[in-house]
This record gives C-alpha cells, structure tokens and sequence, in this order.
RNA sequence: AAGGCGGGACGAUCUGCCGCGCCGGCCAUGCCGGUGAGGAAAGUCCGGACAGGACAGGGCACCCGGCUGCGGAAAGCGCAGAGGGGAGUAAUCUUCUUGGUACCGUAACAGAAAACAACCGCCAUCACGCGAUGGCAAGGGUGAAAACGCGGGGUAAGAGCCCACGACGGCGCGCGGCGACGCGCUCCGGGUACGGACACGGGCCUGCAAGACCAAAUAUACCGGCAAAUGAGGACUGCCCGUCCGAUGCCGGGGGGUAGGUUGCGAAGAUAAAUGGCAGAUUCAAAAACAGAAACCGGCUUACGGUCCCGCCUUUUUU
RNA sequence: UGAGAUAUGGUGUAAUGGUAGCACUACAGAUUCUGGCUCUGUCAGUGAGGGUUCGAGUCCUUCUAUCUCAA
C-alpha cells in the first residue's frame, strides 16, 4: 500500500528555537496515549500547525534508537497529520521503555490526533 | 579430515511509491539535478593543529617518558628486531627493559639473623659437671627471598681459603651486526632485592559551550540641541482648575553589551538537529551484530552476527 | 558536546603495599509478666577484568555505574 503523495513535512513545520519551545512547554496541556504523551498549544500564529518529537535519554542512553524512534514517530505524523486543525504547536514525548515497532506508534499517533482533530471541530462549532 | 595459531578484506545489493538535510539551477512559495554516517562515527586514554590568556632571559619546584633501528608533525603511536621471565606438544602468544648505584628508605608475620648474621650445631681451651671464653659458617629449621653450584685440596673444626669445571657481573681484545646485542679469548671480582633521590629527554594554562562579527528591548558613560527655581517634570486624574512633591527632563547621536542571529564549517555537515517508512527480488531461510557525524586531524582502547582470502602448527588416515 | 570527581557489609564512614576496622541496621541469646532501653554473640564488604609485586582496598591499565560543572 503506497501512501499517497502530498503528505510533506518540511523544515518550517517543525518547531525550533528556545523561545518557541519555552512558550509551548509554559502554555501547553499535556495528555497521553499508550506510549506517547502529547503537549499542545492552539494558536501559534500561522497557517500550518508545527510539531516536534523527544525521547528521553534516560530510557534509551544508546542514540541508534532515540533516532530510531524520533524518525518512526515524525513518519507517522507525516502521514496523518490532516487530522489536526491549523495553527497547533504540538510537541510527542515517547514514554515506552522499549522500542515499539512503527505500526503501534503510528496507531498511537492516530488516535491522539483524531481525539484533538474531533474537539476543535465541536469548539468552533 | 578434525582441532588450533597468526594476518588481511568486507560490514548486503537492486527496483517501485511516499518523505527528509545541504548545495546548485530555473519561467521560484514549487520543480529539476547533484550529494548525504562508521569500522569503530563510541570511550575520551594519548598526541597535534587551531583559538584565547600568560610570558625579557634563566633556574628551582611539580608532572610525564624510558632496550635498538626505521617511519612519523608528535604520541601511553606503528613496523621490524635484541635480551630476561611466563603459558602452550607446537604454530604462536604474553609481559618487562635508560644510566648510576657514593646517598636515603623498605623488607610485615615467621625466623638466631632481612644486611658488617649466629639459635641449634661443629671445633679448641678451662672445668668432676652445669657451663664459660674463643674460633667457624658445612648441616638443620623459618621465610617470597638466607650471602654462587658441584667435585677435589685444605683444616682443630671449617669456609672462594685455594684449585678445576660451570653460572653471574665487569675491564680489554677479536669476529658478526647500522644498532640493541650475540659468539669466542684473556684477566679480574664476590653482602641480596625493590623503591626514592640524582643524571638524561620532554612539558606554560584553558578549551569550538575556545574565539570572532552583527545586534532588538531596558538602563546608561560621553557629545549636541531644546526646556528649566520667573517651576522642567510627576501624583491625585482621562481633561481643566486646585492641592502636594520638587531638579533635572525631552529629542537626536553614541560606545560597551544582553536576548537573538551570523561565523568558526569541510567534496555529509545540521542547530529541538537530515540518511527514514512501506512493498518486492536475490544468495537454502533470516537483512539480521556492534552501533548514528555535531569544530578538525593522527593514533590507542573497547563492542561486534556473519562471510571470504592467505600463511603456519598438532593429531589421525591415505600415498 | 566538552571538562572533572567518586565507587569499601543493608546504610554512613576509617585503613603509611603486610590479618579490612568502627557506628547504626538485621539475626540469635540474656534481662523483663510482655515490649523498649541495656548487655553478649553472629551474619554480611573493597564496582568488574587484566597487570606489577613474595603479597594489592591502596600502584598501573581497560571497562561499568553514579554524580558534578560549563548554557
């Protein structure tokens, strides 16, 4: 099953920078889902919303799989990320102390996303 | 054939769809092209470049190094070799190594004694005897280590006390080797081991979060202009009046410098940090092990599934 | 990422290269009608591997773990 093109995630998307990290971290409700736990803060003044992913060092000290990890959740939110509304910063820890293939955190990712996609759609309703 | 030893190479490849960092191009908010993790990128154990600080020159102190030759910018570096010890039937592996010891220290326990040795013992003299005095260092036991080994001579008893052979150390000569050193000859020597001090050689301190540049907001050295005890400005108070406080205030320039950014930066090169996901094919099956560049370079060390190549040793069988 | 420090019974700490000690804890016993306090005794340790040495907690070396500093 080839995914269908127009699911990018370029630089822009991503949020950096010290401040824009302080802001969501200070500001942000947290939640979580299975081995992810979320961060999220609506209205960051753009058109797209942005994301960004950590692992912790303190469960996985080898960086093989912290990177292993952060590719396979950026994937899964590649690939889902029409869910979401416009203008959210939002930030994934992974909090599994082991490492889950892509198909659990991609359903994860799925449900966190639907849950905030389906509330903003009854606020703004 | 089985088992082992040493050395070297590799660290999947290809196709399709979706996607990422950097560079370049263009009709530019996208499309095209190029390029994109390791043998250890790791540990941070050495060394070097680079950067900042310190510094006339020299010495002391402190720290580090240690056989030889070659390579190397240097290295607790590599290659080849020398000598001593250890492991293995063997191939082979492993560990140590400067000079000088005049000076200083240590040698627990045991033992008479751990460095100018004398308990038992042996011998001589005196003595009825117990024993005393003197000589000796063969035998005993202790210990990690006990003052060269063995044979003969010698003696009261003995002893490198003397002699032959051998081991060890040293001066000299000859031969071989670039050299460490080896072999041979002559002569000489006899209280050990380890460490320190002393010689010899090297070493300033701190590290890319080093350092360099640009530079909001706020406060402000300094400079210029304007207004000011004939009341600037502020508070009550949004404005006027009034009351109170009362000496600097406003505007512009400007230096250092914070947030932040740029650079340091490269034929990968970011700055919340790029190499991925899915599907398929290949070698019987399984893409699997250790592991992810953050300033750079040379080593060392440690981790590692599996595959291939070369040389050698032992055992068994066959010729 | 860079720089540095530490590791000794369950816990906190000592130990010039020469038998690993102390306190608390735990366990057992004594004392008490019972428990506590007290007294007596016991258990248990040098982070792991290799080297130097007659002999390493200590010296050298390689790993492991924990902690600190630099923003």
């Amino acid at each position: 099953m080839a995914p269908a093109p127009g699911h990018t995630l370029p630089k822009r998307e991503r949020i950096s920078g010290q401040t824009s990290f302080a802001r969501l971290v200070k500001g942000g409700r947290y939640g979580s889902e299975g081995c992810l736990k979320f961060c999220i803060l609506e209205g960051n003044g753009l058109e797209f919303s942005r994301m960004a992913v950590s692992v912790p060092k303190r469960a996985f000290h080898r960086a093989v799989k912290r990177n292993l990890l952060k590719r396979r959740i950026r994937e899964s939110y590649r690939l889902q990320k029409e869910l979401l509304p416009p203008g959210v910063d939002i930030l994934f820890i992974y909090i599994s102390k082991e490492v889950l293939p892509f198909a659990d955190i991609s359903a994860a990712m799925g449900k966190i996303l639907s849950s905030i996609g389906r509330k903003s759609n009854e606020q703004s309703r």
